[in-house]
DNA sequence: TAGCCTTAGTAAGTAAGCTGACTATTCTTA
DNA sequence: TAAGAATAGTCAGCTTACTTACTAAGGCTA
């Protein structure tokens, strides 16, 4: 199979991703983690009290896979949801302590990812930088 | 939201997929194709008659995943499984007529995407491929 | 202020993809 | 050649993520 060098660069990007996100997967597993949870603990984590629609915004999905990942979350303990007070239509999302404890573990995996798979070309992040910036979502 | 640039290469590079997906399958849906679907139609048309095992390899996907995306793509016509006359384990997996129009319509569908997603670069091509070559999968 | 429009979140349905476990063949080797 | 190992495909269960469609709440304007 070296017809690898006629695929098409949507064919590789696509692939590409797919086996990375592999690769954090099976280390995160043990933590009761997979990758779109860790980024979303991310984004509690740092952007304090959020609500769920601009949690989905951060992540870039849509507000639909947002609600049962959160739900998700919620049920291991790792993310609080409560009662917007100023909005009623609206929840406002934060990180326990526990769900802190785990993304710090986590975040401790990174090396081994990054040694299982070459990603740290400059020139590959500018690229999908760009893509990401000119790709209009929502 | 321009923590963009904060975001690790991993992240960057699941998100950039995901959007060009999303791009993708934007022109292929009135074909009733999706973008995965069109990766395993290519496949069967050049490989000839071919079995869900090879054809799963091929497209870097668990042979779990293979099989319902064959009975969606059969279930449309666009493909068809016959029985393996010299291994009664597996099957054979052609194109139909009505497989290959569609699928050369999808690849009419391509200067669409790509003008709408800028994946041009050179050094992008490069960087993918050396992710997915040194990325052993199964 | 009543009526409309917009926004926040949810629900239902589908597709893709994974893990783990299973059956039915085929191959291999003692 | 009989038994065990390997291979092909499927099934069940789960997660992510999409589309379309809905309800409830808030904002705006005539």
């Amino acid at each position: 199979m070296p017809d690898m060098e006629l695929w098409p660069t949507s064919r590789l990007l696509s692939t590409a991703a797919r086996l990375v996100e592999l690769a954090w997967n099976d280390k995160l597993r043990p933590l009761g983690l997979t990758y779109p949870a860790v980024l979303t603990l991310d984004a509690v984590a740092t952007a304090g009290p959020i609500t769920p629609g601009d949690l989905a915004k951060s992540v870039r999905v849509q507000a639909q896979t947002m609600g049962p990942l959160l739900s998700r979350l919620e049920s291991r303990g790792f993310i609080r949801r409560e009662p917007n007070r100023f909005d009623r239509r609206s929840q406002l999302v934060s990180i326990t302590d526990l769900g802190r404890t785990l993304l710090e573990q986590s975040h401790r995996q990174e090396n081994n990812v990054l040694s299982a798979v070459n990603l740290d070309s400059e020139d590959l992040r500018e690229d999908l930088l760009a893509i990401v910036r000119h790709t209009n979502f929502n």
